[in-house]
DNA sequence: TATAATGCCTATTAATTCAATAGGCTTTCT
DNA sequence: AGAAAGCCTATTGAATTAATAGGCATTATA
């Protein structure tokens, strides 16, 4: 899974209209400049928003764009794979899945790569707007920690092969 | 992380080679013929694996490719890092830390950005070429599973947001 | 020692994707 | 009526991807 330029427009533009949530409809303009992102191309990201029935736009005079859902109802993980794609590594999970069962040389390979997609879509599918915005949900309890205190949005993510790597 | 085509060729062209791991040298073709690869792009990537010191030539009539350290030292993660670069959806791991500490307005995002690079290099630093040929390593102990008998290699994966996601 | 077999290396290319810009059309407010 | 917005399609330049091509260098062996 690959995140582009363009999903990151998309997830911070969404993040804005997550902060004025409430405010009405806010002009393309407006988002462009306070999120310093080219305003024609933002134009056509909100379009595509729009068509997948994440935003709403106001035309006319006045007009612009506001989330048509809840900031809470609204997934990473719908946004990236509307943007960007599937979110396994290589192909989709479905493909993986078909090539695991079929495809008996490669099968591990395969479901390697169909573990790091479901590790990413656990992390993507719960996080909201709502939690980039305003922190973790409060319901979700977490084990206190000492020092290193968890910056995360997330549940704690155990470590092992991550904090140390270069990427 | 986004893993190409060439890194798929890596991949499976190092499976072959740990299957026939001790017995000497294996000549581009046969690679490419028995893993269905284009032959000259596989030399190129060949090339390039023994420029990172994975495999190493012979050269000459009666030449060809070996692994160059034991399939067990080998972790998916150092091929995919040099073919198709760093496993961050975005970035890399140390640009996501700097823009943690530096984009207040972000920091969320490129925390969960960071939480999913970490959660795909635990699984892929922890996958070697033999886990990927021969099974899951013998020393890991795997809790009993009554049905659905895990077939990865890897150790389990909660799951939660990944089994019935459609990708 | 000639020759065939092999890897080494650089260049080129066609297709695709990415990031962005352009500009006319339509809708709505005042 | 006029201005201020979004709607929509087309275009573009740069980069990346997935290959292919072809000559050079090295080695085994007949």
């Amino acid at each position: 899974m690959k995140v582009s330029q363009k999903g990151l427009y998309a997830l911070q533009a969404l993040m804005m209209l997550t902060r004025r949530y409430s405010q009405g409809a806010i002009r393309i303009r407006d988002i462009a400049y306070e999120e310093n992102l080219p305003e024609k191309f933002l134009e056509l990201i909100l379009l595509e928003l729009k068509n997948a029935r994440i935003v709403e736009s106001v035309r006319g005079a006045k007009g612009g764009y506001q989330l048509r859902r809840p900031p809470e109802d609204i997934r990473m993980a719908e946004i990236i794979r509307l943007v960007d794609g599937p979110l396994a590594p290589f192909g989709d999970a479905e493909q993986l899945r078909s090539l695991i069962d079929r495809d008996e040389d490669h099968r591990a390979l395969y479901q390697v790569f169909l573990d790091v997609r479901d590790a990413a879509a656990k992390i993507l599918e719960n996080t909201t707007l709502a939690d980039l915005v305003n922190g973790p949900p409060t319901s979700v309890k977490r084990r206190s920690v000492k020092k290193n205190r968890n910056t995360s949005v997330l549940p704690m993510v155990v470590q092992g092969g991550g904090k140390e790597g270069h990427d």
